[in-house]
DNA sequence: GTATGTGAACCACTTCACAGCA
DNA sequence: TGCTGTGAAGTGGTTCACATAC
């Protein structure tokens, strides 16, 4: 049980507990590495040397126990308790974020919601008041989210990050359409659909006509 | 110019295409791969070697010139033209989605709009009429869209992309939290912020305390 | 003098293949 | 017998370091 996970490992551990929690919900008690490899686009191997990294939890001859598995990996990423988060930037993308209903049944909440926008201050949106982003750090003293969610514009981003630093926020789910420096003790994911497209169309770009 | 580039070489592309945006927007000439680098967190040797894959953009003892390589790269990822998408799923998040200002001026922009809720249908949204799931295959004979965005629940998502396939559509942006299967010449991605958050949570799950 | 382009060396992740256990 | 767990082998991507060009 070596120190150094691979971040390529742990970034597939969500997959799995995914797809296991479908299996429940089926009502499946066992899953084999081929099975459950099948389903995702993963070698089996993959799948057992990534387990490997944090026990045994599988039976020789048999596969691994659907829930047993699921509550190990629910314990290894820590999603065994519930998240929160707060949100910066309550244009149209940060209201469809507090909107999206997918992540509150993973444990993840949305505490807080800050804006720039005197106009958006003071509104009341999905039920969370909008307040200054100069009040941030003071709020967070309060609130003690742990996640920072950015939507707001490629100009602001950075800044609104060193914020959410400041306050103590240990990562970061980020929408705006930069590169941005954080601590090595903080993690930050990019979510940015237009770099998705623009590598696809890489492989596309001959067929198909014009419009 | 060998056939086989790493698709990590490609994923990196976009980020390059970015920061290259906005030093031209600010009026550089002349960008190093070090400088380049540093705003985006890549060392520059590996800026030089994926670079290097495509022809020889730079000067020694200069760098890059900004436009210069910014064209090559729109070449190279094919986003010199525009792309037509199509969108399934009129729900919450597909309203985000076609509601998005992030699209059009990257050249991608959302041609149909598709649903197979019966109250949806008809209804315009964001200047485009919702059609039924049904028409989709001869609409997709007008429309010719290269691109789909699939924003409907897990439970359909293999579905409709399974139709979006067979009506000739070549890369999918996925929104759907699940492991889609598509044939080898279809390029998918998948944009689920859950799987980012619950990949975070493990580096940070010690740290900070519950509510 | 300075920064690219690139083989070679290195490192990290994936896959293999089989011993070991149910 | 069947499938896991895992060292060892293999593969692919990154970094080095320097010849090359401006």
């Amino acid at each position: 049980m070596a120190l150094e996970i691979p971040e390529v490992v742990i970034d597939r551990l969500p997959i799995y507990v995914r797809a296991l929690t479908v299996l429940e919900r089926q009502g499946r008690d066992v899953v084999n590495s081929q099975e459950l490899g099948g389903k995702l686009g993963v070698t089996p191997a993959q799948i057992r040397k990534d387990l490997s990294y944090f026990g045994r939890f599988g039976k020789q001859g048999r596969g691994y126990n659907v829930k047993r598995l699921l509550e190990e990996l629910h314990q290894i990423l820590g999603i065994t308790r519930e998240w929160s988060m707060v949100l910066v930037g309550v244009g149209q993308l940060g209201r469809a974020i507090l909107g999206y209903g997918g992540f509150a049944p993973q444990g993840f909440r949305i505490v807080g919601a800050f804006d720039v926008d005197s106009a958006a201050v003071g509104e009341r949106v999905d039920g969370l008041e909008v307040k200054s982003i100069d009040v941030l750090p003071e709020e967070m003293r309060q609130l003690r989210a742990q996640l920072g969610i950015v939507a707001v514009p490629a100009a602001s981003a950075q800044q609104v990050i060193d914020m959410l630093v400041e306050s103590g926020v240990k990562a970061i789910l980020n929408y705006a359409p930069i590169a941005a420096h954080v601590p090595p003790d903080v993690r930050i994911k990019d979510i940015d659909p237009v770099l998705a497209l623009q590598s696809m169309t890489f492989y596309i770009k001959e067929s198909g006509a014009a419009p």
